[in-house]
DNA sequence: TAGATTGTTAATCGATTAACAATC
DNA sequence: TAGATTGTTAATCGATTAACAATC
């Protein structure tokens, strides 16, 4: 695109592709859901399958799915389609679930409880190598057929059972603290359901969670819904009435560092 | 853009933003962080805050954020910043948080539980009007100081307190069935934790959040880490030898509408 | 006035999509 | 061969970012 659009020596999208042999981060996030489909498919003994009929089930449309594929390598036939088993085969070996994910779950409340439950990580490549609390109490109760371990051992078992992947469950205050102690015994990648924003070092992928969140993206448009019915552009209206309050108090600056954790 | 670089009469960010009066989808998905941020500057009294220190709160760059607010308005100050009470007010209101959001959960295991008794709900505009199970066995029971009512009450529920959000934690086989009835009801917004695609109406909002694609794109990235540990491109390699069985089955095209549901 | 910080511009980057040549 | 469907192209769209003029 820099280098002029008519010249035939600007790089091709195979170029621009084997750079960094990057699969684009919108494709990654959809595989896992194209697994999904394929495996329902493979239950039900499906051999084959078009990419319409198997973006229709994914909830996408179908030239999206041919690109994201064709990320991976030339896996269909023309004029057939794409085999189901081979397919899911080379999905999860791209998505890594060939091997054994060892996880640990940290902070057993009611969400540690519900995930420790969760028959979706079984089914794929990961296991849970620990459940782990700070509350002594919880030491040793069954939660899901394993006991409940205090968080004095973690580093032991993030040693012992090499666990790349730590799940966050505490209460936001404790979610920065126990990071930091995930990432010290080695884990690279958190998934965190505390409503925090958590801050690592570099090499460490960190995705989130957040059901606040998304229910307030939710309200959003519901909102909007409710708008729409009434007048043409009520919003633009009522945002120059709305009370101008406040605005005339200016303040030293102020450094948030605590406010953050 | 479509009209050419060079010509003054290209439409301006301004008018593009006025067009249909939108807010970027990937903007109200970071409006609800930068609110969070400011709740806890807030909290502790702090009266203003620079662009350049709540994005560093919230997690993001400070010209994101500045582009981000600029949708919203120009309710900052130069040379001072961002009047911490009046944004709270201002993103709240364009969130459609200062309205009270009456949301019912559908199924309650450990999932359903845990969402019954997460904080974060409450102390924004969402209150839980119901919990609903279909198992006769749940109804009566307490949960999070509310009672567990049967499926049978469902559509009576969502009329009598205009629920429009619906939750759904149910297992993934009664999450289709579940979403028909909450939109037959009159509910209009939907956060899916079952592990399938819901298909719904136009006007009907689904958000899903699923546990296991987010461990399935962690385990990518972190295999990518070990991948990068050893050779250069051991990936563009293996990909070759890898077996190519079954590609010889070759075989007729199927629906697959129930796989989906 | 001098210093600080917003709001906006414009360039760049990445993702989506329709269309179709390649090919089974 | 005729019909079907992939893999790829190229256009479009939306999001990100650095830079800076406007302005408090």
């Amino acid at each position: 695109m820099s280098t002029g659009r008519s010249t035939p020596s600007s790089p091709t999208p195979g170029e621009r592709r084997s750079r960094g042999r990057g699969i684009p981060d919108a494709t990654v996030a959809r595989l896992p859901l194209y697994l999904r489909a394929l495996t329902a498919l493979s239950e039900r003994s499906v051999p084959t399958v078009s990419s319409e009929e198997l973006a229709a089930a994914a909830g996408v449309n179908s030239a999206k799915l041919r690109k994201d594929f064709s990320y991976l390598g030339s896996y269909g036939t023309r004029g057939v389609g794409y085999d189901v088993e081979y397919l899911v085969y080379q999905i999860s070996r791209e998505l890594g679930l060939t091997q054994d994910w060892p996880v640990v779950i940290v902070g057993i409340g009611n969400l540690g409880h519900a995930l420790a439950n969760y028959g979706g990580f079984a089914s794929r490549g990961f296991r849970v190598a620990a459940l782990l609390d700070a509350d002594p109490n919880l030491t040793g109760q069954q939660v899901a057929g394993l006991p409940v371990r205090h968080m004095d051992e973690l580093e032991e078992i993030i040693a012992a059972d090499r666990v790349s992947i730590g799940v966050i469950t505490t209460p936001p205050g404790a979610a920065q603290q126990v990071c930091d102690r995930l990432v010290a015994a080695g884990v690279t990648s958190i998934l965190n359901f505390a409503p925090t924003v958590l801050s690592v070092p570099d090499g460490v992928d960190v995705r989130k969670v957040d059901l606040s969140i998304e229910l307030q993206i939710l309200a959003f448009h519901e909102q909007r819904k409710s708008a729409d019915e009434s007048v043409a552009a009520p919003e633009a209206a009522s945002v120059a009435v709305v009370s101008r309050r406040a605005r005339e108090h200016a303040a030293p600056h102020v450094t948030l560092e605590e406010a953050a954790g």
